[in-house]
DNA sequence: CACGTACCATACCCGACGGTATGGTCCCCG
DNA sequence: CGGGGACCATACCGTCGGGTATGGTACGTG
């Protein structure tokens, strides 16, 4: 098809899109090989074990939420209710929303899973509570506005949307604009 | 020990103490039977198959948690405010949470707990907005207030506390006190 | 052109776990 | 006191999934 030889990185984001799917609990070995077109021999070429294989998935997710997050820091600092917007947007965000979940749910079993979500939590909850001072409001305000914040976030991320003409993006704009008067 | 012959509630009972720590991902047949003292033929002599075990579980849950839901439903009915605190504060339960936490890990994969799940935030969340309707709001700021306490509270019991000198009981007080305004 | 290395296929082992068949023990009831 | 059912032990099977050993092919390099 398009490569012939497959690299590291091709491995780790099969498994990604595997997860985002059906969970770490999707993410089997031989099931990578079928999607992959490839058998064991080249799982065990490229890695040492499922384990180093787990390793090199928490990494690459830390790094490229770090990558993520930091792009937040910049939009938060520039224009910090724009910013608070599209943070909390970035939750709506289903592909994304899907892999933070399973990284989420992988978490309550995998501690390198656990030290992943913990260090993309706190950059996001320390760019809210930068948004919100930026916003004027004095520290422990911002912290108490910011936890909410954070938090409503990433319970619509566990829950989805409620109701039946519930319009997400609305309701998140009449969230942001009742922590922000 | 106690009982010498185990009844269906017994397997159910042990199992939901192992999902509360290791999820459902620890529910084993074997792990069950060594917890209870007791060889497989046990097992499959109270129910049909590791499948029917699932649904009751699931069941046991479900009911539980209606039973406590509505006891949370006749405190908001009869002090809104106080019925408010105390709907969240059942997220901070630690073992509770930790068993709800583990019922929404298994509802990503499995029908029955997200039933079970879907069916319980329901009643909370309705619970929540005739919560703020009792306050006076009406009914669209009462869907949104109860729509950020509701999220805010699945936020917390997945994230759990932010922070060093967090106190969670304090910041809840102050969830409910902005919301309430 | 020989040769080493990167990449992968094939075949096999092993433990964990769900499931089944069958026999045993205790207790209640007629 | 004898029989039947509730409850459990023992032994065994099949499958799935991780892991290993080894051989094969293509490609670059001296």
């Amino acid at each position: 098809m398009t490569t012939q030889r497959l690299s590291v990185d091709d491995w780790i984001g099969a498994a990604l899109d595997i997860m985002a799917t059906d969970g770490i609990g999707g993410v089997k070995i031989q099931r990578l090989c079928d999607e992959l077109g490839v058998t064991k021999g080249s799982f065990y070429w490229h890695f040492k074990d499922l384990d180093a294989f787990l390793d090199a998935i928490a990494e690459r997710w830390r790094d490229g939420e770090g990558r993520f997050r930091s792009r937040l820091d910049d939009a938060v600092r520039s224009d910090p209710k724009r910013g608070l917007s599209n943070t909390v947007s970035a939750f709506l965000d289903r592909r994304l929303g899907r892999l933070e979940r399973a990284m989420r749910d992988w978490s309550r079993t995998d501690d390198r899973a656990r030290a992943a979500i913990k260090s993309a939590d706190k950059r996001t909850f320390d760019a809210l509570v930068s948004g919100f001072e930026g916003l004027g409001f004095d520290r422990g305000e911002s912290d108490v506005r910011a936890k909410i914040l954070f938090y409503a976030g990433v319970g619509f991320g566990d829950v989805g949307p409620i109701g039946d003409r519930s319009e997400p993006a609305r309701q998140l704009e009449t969230l942001v604009d009742l922590l922000t008067r």
